[in-house]
DNA sequence: GCCGTTTTCGGCCCGACTGTTTTCAGTCG
């Protein structure tokens, strides 16, 4: 089996670890790092560029040496630099980073001088009081040490977009309430619309700024206090959700905005060509001297840098800085071009609402159609449909479709794909439906050949539309089935078969980096909300938020196109010498 | 280890906060 991008990416993440520990040179550590996240966000398997003979040392953060080092990686399986570095020093030692206000040089100071190498001796040097006798250490780093040790593996983890963006409202309210701020905004990576969020970075804007920590520590959900000054204070919530509050004055909020959307990476970057022109930017303003010559917005900053505006969503430094500079970035898709849901539920099957609320509610949120897809027979908890259900729902649906105007409902099913890529109805049923979503809903843990095959044969059946949420995870809850995704990709391209973006937020598959994938195989992608609700529907943002991450335009969506063109791209799938699919006119077959 | 509209060598983002010191190192984002 190929090496995947992450699993280079994590190597290359230990060794830096490692070398931090042992105190290499930090901007060595650095470049393992930024090739770390760059290989792992690469729009194809690093494997499969170097069969086609590409220079993978042309990708930002990746040079000759480390070029070398990803293709022995990607030939030998074994990267030598990481195995030297755990023969020198014990494999537990990097677990010891994972503890709050243990970095790099603590971890190597009580290495060196009491021998600790994991976490259990690291708890029974702090209960026998030895780590005071250090250097720097003090009695409540040890206290707070111990506390870290003895707390549960809360696993506080990260958190999904809907329970962030919830705790986020509250929290803006509650220091609005406040009258003490000018502007108040969530940065990081939640404006960054990264599919889990790991801590809540808000900015505000305010002349008195201690008095704005004052009032989140003082807020109802804030469990524990974990710093606390001037401009700056962090907290957990009750939740476990840490929130890190900066307060700058009104005239550095776009350079603090910035600065505190992030990504680092994207930072840096920014400050590179700051610094190239003898200027300065941090989070207070991009400085000439001493002269401040922009800050206010984000928009003039990234003006006098010479860029064209990055959208959050893209700043993760993987290329879109050059492509600024270009003046070339994507037109990102929007949730205000999407004109219809292509994959939802009813109460035929486990849904809630009936079609015809279904239908309302699409109409509702402006949309031109929404294709009914309940699950297949085979999916029995869900009370899947048989042949002849399907057959009534049709009828049902004509005639719901003879009374509307200006909308329609697209008659189609959520096929289950069986272990061996057969589907789950026949095809008789299938060619009678505008539209056909198949998914795998059981047996995930077919071999990575067996799993893709099984895919593709599912795909290459000309009556199935759109391949949906493809990699089968749930976030937090099940990894993705293993699947080759770029050779998915290419079939789908083949047979001009389309690929979901299911925008359920605890799915989000295909993910950002897979529909970047996506666009550079030349696939088209749906972006649907597999809502089992009316309130599922409004799901759709979170997909567009992760097809934007994946720098799809308009056109890469099919979801953005009016009616008649949708059903033409939908169309193509019927093969030479098969009938043409029998298409429904509006008012009953 | 990477990289170049000052450079192929000599730089490499920048500031807040804590706990330890007695002026600052380490961690964090």
């Amino acid at each position: 089996m190929p090496v995947q991008n992450a699993e280079i990416a994590a190597m290359f993440d230990q060794a830096a670890e490692l070398l931090e520990i042992k105190g290499d040179n930090p901007f060595r550590i650095r470049a393992y790092r930024r090739a770390a996240r760059t290989i792992e966000s690469l729009p194809t398997s690093a494997s499969a560029m170097l069969a086609s003979g590409e220079e993978l040392s042309e990708l930002p953060g990746v040079g000759e040496d480390l070029a070398g080092k990803i293709a022995d990686i990607v030939k030998k399986g074994k990267f030598t630099l990481l195995e030297k570095l755990k023969r020198e020093m014990p494999g537990g030692l990097a677990k010891l980073l994972e503890i709050p206000g243990m970095g790099p040089k603590r971890v190597r100071l009580l290495f060196d001088e009491l021998g600790v190498s994991s976490l259990d001796d690291l708890r029974r040097a702090a209960k026998a009081g030895r780590l005071q006798e250090l250097r720097g250490l003090g009695p409540k780093m040890e206290h707070s040490i111990l506390d870290a040790l003895a707390k549960p593996k809360t696993a506080t983890g990260r958190f999904k977009l809907p329970v962030a963006e919830a705790e986020a409202k509250a929290l803006l309210d509650w220091l609005a309430r406040g009258k003490l701020c000018k502007r108040l905004v969530a940065a990081g990576s939640f404006r960054r619309r990264q599919e889990t969020v790991g801590d809540l970075d808000i900015l505000a804007t305010a002349e008195a700024g201690p008095a704005v920590g004052d009032r989140l520590a003082a807020y109802e959900n804030t469990a524990q206090v974990l710093a606390h000054g001037p401009t700056r204070t962090t907290v957990r919530l009750r939740s476990g959700l840490q929130v890190d509050l900066r307060v700058v004055a009104d005239e550095s909020y776009g350079a603090a905005l910035m600065y505190f959307t992030g990504s680092k990476a994207h930072n840096i970057a920014l400050r590179n060509l700051a610094n190239a022109r003898g200027w300065k930017l941090n989070e207070y303003g991009l400085f000439d001297g001493d002269r401040r010559i922009a800050g206010v917005s984000e928009e003039e900053i990234y003006k006098k840098l010479r860029l064209a505006f990055v959208p959050p969503e893209l700043r993760e430094d993987r290329g879109e800085v050059a492509l600024a500079q270009e003046k070339a970035l994507p037109e990102l898709v929007s949730l205000s071009d999407i004109r219809g849901d292509l994959h939802v539920h009813s109460n035929w099957s486990d849904g809630v609402a009936s079609i015809e609320e279904m239908a309302e509610a699409a109409q509702a949120r402006g949309y031109a159609y929404l294709a009914l897809t309940d699950h297949s027979r085979r999916v029995t908890v869900a009370h899947g449909l048989t042949p002849e259900r399907l057959m009534r729902q049709i009828d049902e649906i004509d005639d719901l479709n003879s009374e509307l105007r200006g909308f329609k409902i697209l008659k189609g099913v959520e096929v289950d794909i069986l272990a061996d890529g057969s589907l789950d109805l026949p095809d008789k049923i299938l060619e009678r439906l505008d539209i056909v979503v198949a998914s795998v809903h059981y047996k995930f843990d077919l071999p990575r050949d067996a799993q893709t095959d099984r895919v593709i044969r599912a795909m290459e059946n000309p009556n199935v539309s759109i391949i949906g949420h493809p990699t089968g995870r749930v976030i937090g809850q099940r990894d993705a089935y293993e699947i080759d995704m770029e050779r998915l990709l290419r079939a789908a391209r083949a047979c001009g078969c389309v690929m979901e973006i299911n925008a359920a937020p605890d799915r989000l598959d295909l993910n950002d980096v897979h529909a970047h994938m996506a666009k550079m195989i030349g696939v088209k992608v749906a972006i649907s909300t597999d809502a089992h609700s009316v309130f599922g529907l409004d799901c759709m943002r979170f997909g567009v938020d992760q097809a934007r991450r994946g720098c799809l335009e308009r056109d890469d969506v099919i979801n953005t196109r009016p009616l008649s063109t949708l059903l033409e791209t939908l169309r193509p799938r019927s093969r030479p010498g098969r009938r043409a699919k029998p298409r429904s006119g509006g008012n009953g077959s």
